[in-house]
DNA sequence: CTGTTAGCGCATTCAA
DNA sequence: TTGAATGCGCTAACAG
């Protein structure tokens, strides 16, 4: 169902019919009444494609993530989708599959495709190539490009300041380096545990194997960069042993289901997905829309989750009294 | 830069750059690489809005899941992104966010935009409303509406072969009925186990608490329809001083990373969702060309992967001997 | 208030 | 072998 169609079997113009559902140009009341409900019941739908030929906007973001299996991924995913399409914009997927070139072929697929704008979570370690049309970066604040992302730094510290304040005063700090997002983490809990504990640093997957002599040798608390590692180092204890949160408290980051599904329920850091996914989209539209300046390194705070995991050491044997 | 550009400060006709760039229309070798260069050198890339509306096709695709946040879903969508690329489609996703209504809104959406046709893992117990479009249904062979899925029943039938190969003569299968996978999978696992065991049944998540007295009562499986139940399940058992697998064996299905993870590593079944992408977007194009009937219930089969979470039962205690 | 026209970028027919 | 003209569906500028 055309525009022109809808015209000529009304005997109007084709111009006439546009405004009338536009309501732009003036028509007068009653044919653009009698206009749009010929329109509605003849299930006109306007062709997306001939208004983006015509206006040279698609409506449609272009969506760039390192690689869709990242549990945590999904959830940026579905609140970017939700909140562009709130202000009427697509949403299209690329995965950048791992590796740096890959994430730079699909940008250049989706700038080719039309896209508006690109929101993009870079590969670990990547500045992505400049595109023709605005970008955004979700990442965190140690990337310089970085737009918008969950306050991880902030994040660090309020589990390192929880863990703190529980009086624990040898702290494992486990992660992999190489991501600034678990970098920015393991920097905020450094920030926060420094005046009160000894700090060891180990990083993940490699360090694993070291977290046990760790312990043995006095750390009462080991703060992983996200839960499914915190996993991987509960079961590393277990093996060995030891019990969370008895002889080790342990805690993640990211709040994903598995943190309430295993036993005990993990301590762990949720960040406002909802927030970042609003903000990144309204900052991509007022740069299509030529409106402000770029407004980098935006920030949206993290939250504490406090399970069962963490609990205060248990007293030393050779201590006080 | 547009093919008008190109052809105006070339001095040649709109029409022998666009037959030049296509190979279609007839141009003299050397017209046609000299065209082709300055293209290449100019960088012009066709607009796909144009052409979209002059083929009346976008070579696009809409992604319907019922939730991004379903720790499978990433895996389904990522390989549907790349085999999509690969045949040059776009993938357009939007998220039903929990409600059959929000689904059928999100279809039409897609319409609306264009999409030549629709990949949908729908709701539990929903039947997305027919569209315009060729559409393709990846769910479970117990949905009528299913066209490509994992092979569910056979997966179930996988873990279930293994659990009663390994002797054990009753065992617990717990998941949830409202949905067809789940169901599909348990009723593989009863088609395998009927013969050899005592079969209990429990609904997610309302049966977990009385996994324990099963137990008690002699059960030594517990055959869960999801990776993240499984976790689930072993917490519930760790509570009650359970082990796994010494007291009881366990397993899950789809293969997640945290089956990895956790400790014991989970003994589950994996789906191929390269082939079943592969699978769904040969079929939609071919309906989309028209070329074939739409081929339905087809179904790819799953794979045991076999880890440390199940063993032999332990000798019962009033046995032969 | 309503209609006519032109053009977005491309592919396709028909003419030259 | 190449060029001119047409139209996909829509909107905006202008004419009536």
């Amino acid at each position: 169902m055309s525009l022109k169609k809808v015209a000529t079997e009304l005997g109007v113009s084709v111009a006439t019919v546009s405004n009338a559902l536009s309501g732009r140009g003036r028509v007068s009341a009653e044919l653009a009444d009698r206009i749009r409900r010929y329109a509605a019941k003849a299930g006109y739908v306007p062709s997306q494609t001939a208004r983006a030929l015509k206006s040279g906007r698609t409506d449609t973001l272009g969506l760039v993530m390192p690689d869709l299996t990242n549990p945590l991924f999904p959830r940026i995913a579905q609140s970017l989708a939700i909140e562009a399409d709130r202000m009427g914009l697509g949403v299209l997927i690329a995965d950048s599959r791992g590796s740096a070139e890959e994430q730079d072929r699909a940008l250049s697929r989706l700038v080719q495709r039309g896209v508006d704008g690109i929101l993009i979570v870079p590969q670990r370690g990547t500045t992505p190539a400049r595109q023709s049309v605005p970008m955004v970066v979700i990442n965190a604040a140690a990337d310089p490009a970085n737009t918008v992302s969950a306050d991880h730094i902030g994040g660090g510290r309020l589990i390192g300041a929880h863990i703190a304040q529980l009086g624990h005063k040898d702290v494992v700090l486990i992660g992999d380096p190489l991501s600034d997002v678990q970098r920015d983490r393991i920097t905020g809990m450094t920030e926060a545990l420094a005046a009160h504990a000894k700090i060891r640093t180990r990083s993940a997957p490699d360090g694993l194997k070291d977290l046990v002599d760790d312990i043995r040798d006095g750390a009462t608390a080991v703060l992983t960069t996200s839960d499914l590692l915190a996993l991987r180092v509960l079961a590393e204890l277990s093996r060995h042993g030891l019990q969370v949160p008895g002889d080790v408290s342990l805690s993640g980051i990211d709040d994903l289901p598995l943190s309430q599904a295993m036993h005990p329920q993990l301590t762990t850091v949720a960040q406002a997905t909802e927030d970042i996914a609003e903000r990144a989209i309204a900052i991509i539209l007022s740069q299509i829309r030529g409106e402000q300046a770029p407004l980098l390194g935006q920030t949206i705070p993290m939250r504490l989750v406090i399970r069962q995991s963490t609990t205060s050491p248990k007293p030393q044997q050779g201590s006080q009294i």
